[in-house]
DNA sequence: GCAGTATTTAGAATTGTTCTAAACTCCTTG
DNA sequence: CAAGGAGTTTAGAACAATTCTAAATACTGC
């Protein structure tokens, strides 16, 4: 077994959002199955493929309330082009260029060790490392 | 003394690039004194001010040249905003947000071990640190 | 100097994202 | 189980960053 069938209406009341019919559509689309990395424009064709299609602006909106609310995290690899992430827990990133790519690998058996102290004024938000590779 | 005074076009031909009036007064800008972190529309300002001003489309298409040709190269902070770094030796970055900063640390007591290898079909190109703080 | 190619330029176009304001829907309350 | 109101969705306009177009101009080798 799976566990238990995600209760998505109840996961975004729980983050403080309204269960409405196009955010439930897209949690499941991102939620249900394992983690995935998608943008706004891939995540708008996979949810037009569907009973239940939602606008373009929407999809955007929903990405970042659901970023707000920790439910995904965003990377920023390329210019111009962001990928929403629904593995929040600590891990890194290869990039594969120039296909673009994102592939997880997780941070516990990687050390960064020597990082400088944050400039005056400043406390540490997040380590971001991405690993660039090229076919 | 700080050495020879730069001979721009000769850096610039070196680079497989005519070093026309916009490009040496680009590559003054950004290349005498320290390292910089410029954004295409920083050095647009920057270039405006002087008796040579230049199009923004000639500081995009220098920017990226310079960039293919190995004497800068580019930084992907945050969505929608790229970052071209004078300083092409290893070192990474801390991001201070939400300014938009960006501050560079040697690489050389930074450690990271534990990396995997790269997917299968691809090798590594770069690594890149991305030290996140908040004021 | 001339020819010929590379470069520059203004402005249009493209791309990714956000804004606007009107229509709609969820949810609480009576 | 109706309102009624706040929150949400939507199409389309607006915006910001970057690239493209095609015509004018500047390097370079001869
Ligand atoms: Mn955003
Ligand atoms: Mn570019
Ligand atoms: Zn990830
Ligand atoms: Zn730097």
């Amino acid at each position: 077994m799976t566990g238990t069938s995600p209760d998505f209406p109840a996961r975004l009341r729980a983050a403080g959002l309204r269960p409405t019919r196009q955010r439930v559509a897209l949690a499941r689309l991102l939620f249900e199955g394992g983690h995935r990395h998608v943008t706004a424009e891939g995540l708008h064709v996979e949810v037009k493929a569907t009973r239940m299609p939602v606008s373009l602006a929407t999809v955007y909106n929903a990405l970042n309330q659901f970023r707000d609310a920790g439910l995904l995290r965003e990377v920023v690899v390329a210019p111009g082009r962001s990928y929403f992430d629904t593995n929040t827990g600590h891990h890194h990133h290869f990039f594969v260029e120039p296909d673009g790519e994102l592939h997880d690998f997780p941070s516990d058996k990687v050390t960064i060790a020597g990082l400088p102290a944050p400039p005056k004024g400043t406390r540490l938000a997040r380590v971001d490392v991405i690993v660039r590779v090229r076919r």
